[in-house]
DNA sequence: AGGCAATTTTTGGTATACCAAAATGATAAG
DNA sequence: CTTATCATTTTGGTATACCAAAAATTGCCT
């Protein structure tokens, strides 16, 4: 049994749908529909849109069909915040315990990521970074951290993919991930923390720019009224 | 449908014997034989028996029975370390977004502790001292926050409630407890982080104290083998 | 024309049946 | 006595059928 359950298949094709949105923030995602119209059973769709709902991707509603999570800045501020105290102690933590090779691999990340740059590979550069945070949480050595960093990092992808479009400050992000991998580098917990915790905040100021000039998701507000 | 759904239920009873430890460390879970031995169906038993492992009181394996977990000392201190950040973040985003009423129902609790410790009732007192802390994620305003250190802390309850009967040092949760009242009445964030990260690590050392005298878990050490 | 009520439809929740893969145990060969 | 292999059984995974509750629709009544 070493391939994927088909739920699994089903959450990860899901989550494919949501964050490149082909499936808009408000879709309703009946287990039902969804099933036949991916031609299989309503048990693993089932199962799928549970995992999806843990994810924070959807939101179940009793009696009613899931719909596709569209968070209010709150929210998103909410788990951004969260994030940074995670990746903060992430840091702390890959400091003491990350061995030579996962800091060389990280450095490796960055590394693709100027090329990328370089490049004006959008995608590309976007997807290194997100493993760049990942792979910090993962020499954290803490696999509860690593997981719960994924899930929230996996929840926050779609508004920081869009935010991210904007990119005056891709040097930032740069100079910025540059000093973060050269505190790993020293082994120097402070400067990584520092580094990481203004990093994030910037990134979060830049996602609150983006919700005030995309006006506060209309479907949000109209949901609210 | 306001009534709880049933895969919720069965969740509930499963968590309830497991934290119990009705349901030994290492005992497996068959749904097919505990559906048949709770009268219900697979179905809601499966998801009752998902919902469980995501909160890692359960561990899946391939084509196997799930079986009740049994952490091993790194990873009960990776939770720890985790729940420390989280209450950390906690009592420094509650100085300053906790309402008066709030703080004010802290304070309540750790009364209601102190009434306790005199009675020397264990069971209430640690009930209380759960309900201590969950208060505060509360009171942080952060959903996602509090929502992550609630499965945090419902995964640590057994060994937490195991290790505090050894309570020689209940006056020193009483003491810690106060410092960080006073420091949400005062608003004084510095000094609620620094008596927070302060009393989880005695929390944290106190686990291992515990992990030691129990002789590291003959069970994990036989199925490692 | 507007609101209310009965009915119809859709929804998720649950039970059950079937399948394929993998663990287990028995058995035979070395 | 050990080991390899084959049959059996048990497991979770999936598909399907049924149910009850709630949402949506229709049409009636005011």
């Amino acid at each position: 049994m070493a391939t994927p359950t088909l739920a699994e298949q089903i959450a990860k094709q899901l989550r494919h749908e949501i964050l490149l949105g082909e499936l808009a923030p408000g879709a309703s995602v009946g287990e039902r529909e969804k099933a036949q119209q991916m031609g299989v059973s309503r048990t693993p769709m089932r199962e799928a849109i549970r995992l999806l709902a843990q994810e924070g991707l959807l939101v179940l509603r009793p009696s009613m069909s899931p719909i596709v999570a569209d968070p209010t800045l709150k929210q998103v501020e909410d788990d951004l915040t969260l994030i940074r105290a995670l990746e903060v102690l992430s840091g702390e933590l890959a400091c003491k315990f990350a061995s030579a090779d996962e800091i060389e691999a990280i450095r490796g990340l960055q590394n693709r990521m100027v090329e990328h740059a370089a490049a004006n590979d959008m995608l590309a550069f976007f997807e290194t970074d997100m493993g760049f945070h990942r792979a910090i949480a993962q020499a954290s050595k803490n696999e509860r951290l690593d997981e719960m960093h994924g899930q929230l990092l996996s929840r926050l992808w779609r508004v920081r993919y869009l935010s991210a479009r904007q990119a005056w400050d891709r040097s930032r992000v740069l100079t910025q991930h540059n000093l973060i991998v050269e505190g790993l580098e020293a082994r120097d917990a402070d400067l990584v923390k520092q580094e990481t915790d203004s990093h994030i905040l910037h990134i979060q100021r830049n996602i609150q720019g983006h919700f005030r000039k995309d006006c506060p998701s209309l479907k949000t507000m109209e949901r609210q009224a």
